[in-house]
DNA sequence: CTGCGCTATATTCCATCATACATAACGAGA
DNA sequence: TCTCGTTATGTATGATGGAATATAGCGCAG
């Protein structure tokens, strides 16, 4: 799981999310696991729902994100192309990169955040 | 409407939004127009929703974001607080510095994008 | 003192989305 | 040939969230 920073940085493509936390984070998985479903599995989430994010990554992309096997010894699997991982790799140094350059801010900024508060909505 | 940057940042309180493109462009609004209803309009939002971000808002910081007033000429009407504008700001800036810190990967980044998309379902 | 517009809040309705469940195709290996 | 675990997809149910609706309180203007 990708580390707390304080902050989530999203990449758009036309207003839609093209790479965000959650994506980066399923395509680890996935590229950790060789399958789909147990990626989905490690992160609590439903195969159908890791199934359509990577078919939105693979449709998003001029190249395929995750290519996918059916049947065979372990009655298939998810393998994480290289252009994958090299998109997930730029994101991530991308969010290094934003991460490092708004430090200061951030930290000034969350001196005003309430420190504990009750049960809060998530937004 | 804040312009498009091809990214979005979000300032999370314990992996809570506390500040996002959302909230930034309501207190804006808010401003301008001195009404939370008038805000909700030029956004498409319905009021009880922008209240609720306006109550959200007034929680997760140490000041109040926005102060509210009933009945009277108008009605009653809100006001973004000296600190509200300051948050809102010091965002801006955040927003500013890491589109800086990744645009030329963000560049590469999008090169890797289909640039037309399959048509999907209004809504 | 009545009307107006806005804040404030509860309630109800509805669309959306995710999860869960079901099923089929598949191919290596026992 | 039969089993197994996975991809792939459809369907149904349940939860979530937003919107619409309703109502009340407020205070200045007329």
């Amino acid at each position: 799981m990708g580390r707390y920073r304080g902050l989530t940085l999203r990449v758009l493509h036309k207003a839609a999310p093209a790479m965000g936390p959650g994506k980066a984070e399923l395509i680890d998985r996935i590229r950790q696991t060789g399958s789909i479903s147990a990626a989905a599995r490690a992160m609590g989430m439903s195969y159908r729902r890791a199934w359509q994010l990577v078919e939105a990554l693979n449709k998003t992309y001029t190249e395929p994100v995750v290519t996918t096997a059916i049947g065979g010894t372990r009655g298939g699997g998810a393998r994480v192309t290289a252009f994958g991982v090299r998109m997930v790799t730029l994101f991530r140094a991308m969010e290094d990169k934003a991460s490092a350059a708004i430090a200061a801010d951030l930290h000034r900024f969350t001196a005003y955040l309430r420190p504990s508060l009750k049960r809060q909505k998530r937004r």
